[in-house]
DNA sequence: AAAATATACTTGTTTATGCAAGGATTCCTT
DNA sequence: AAGGAATCCTTGCATAAACAAGTATATTTT
């Protein structure tokens, strides 16, 4: 069997890479558009929060699958911001524990509506099975390459 | 037909957003090992120069689907790393070309190589029809958010 | 031919990532 | 209890992205 030659525009890295860049893309950019000062990286973080408010940074980063510095400097600016707090933990001092605030709990249900709303655009008029399937293929490359 | 509450580890946008980071990720990590000066950004570069030499900073900025600025310091970037030339266009003054240079021609069987086994890796174990079903679907995303 | 417009590119600013190296605090070992 | 290791986080440095604004050159309009 004859191998195909390279060509970087069929390349699953390439389709990848572009299509994920287009769905962070939109979605920050559907941030802004209704005045929300939010990252999706930022909105990568509060989603966990959402699940359980509290957590360290430690816990966080692998979470999201990011490094620790990442996570450090990504809290930073969202500190800046207001979305969270940082609070050192009461016994152990090397760890920090990462809080919503008031205003991001607020805003939970407009941040996730609109997430949901930017992955439903993404696939729309994709098959459900056919993405099912793709859902699959791409846990497989995340278990291959972790 | 109720939806399934939203939840950030299941979604489409998540798992594309991770799966193609652990893809370039790999593939920056597989360059760095060979000792090749080199990221998955500017591959994507040299990658078109390969399929055509020459070509204006406009032109590898809509294949490649990022903007000019970034395109102009990519470019930069790999100019002084000896990758490729930036030569004005004898008519027009304002059209940069862009060459490679003879050390990044004599590094495509190289490169090449190193990205397809990085893509051989990701898919290792994927089906080929499951794989061209999901190749089929983030054509559909990029359709859909473009 | 001068003015307006379009094209190609660059610069500035903010955000984020990866890796390496450096603190500080806690835990473990002896 | 002291020394060393482990854990959690931060800082430094380089790369890259998005968007807005700016510059230079070419083209079109009047």
């Amino acid at each position: 069997m004859k191998k195909k030659a390279y060509r970087l525009e069929d390349s699953l890295g390439y389709k990848l890479f572009q299509a994920s860049r287009l769905m962070t893309n939109t979605l920050n950019r559907h941030f802004k558009k209704h005045n929300f000062l939010l990252t999706h990286e930022q909105w990568q973080i509060l989603s966990r929060l959402y699940e359980k408010d509290g957590q360290t940074q430690n816990e966080l980063a692998r979470l999201n699958e990011k490094d620790e510095p990442s996570v450090s400097r990504l809290i930073d600016n969202m500190i800046k911001r207001g979305l969270i707090d940082r609070k050192a933990h009461p016994q152990d001092k090397r760890i920090n524990l990462i809080y919503l605030t008031e205003y991001s709990k607020r805003m939970e249900k407009d941040y996730t509506a609109l997430a949901a709303q930017t992955i439903q655009e993404a696939a729309f008029g994709v098959d459900e099975k056919e993405l099912a399937i793709c859902l699959k293929v791409l846990d497989k490359v995340r278990v291959n390459l972790k």
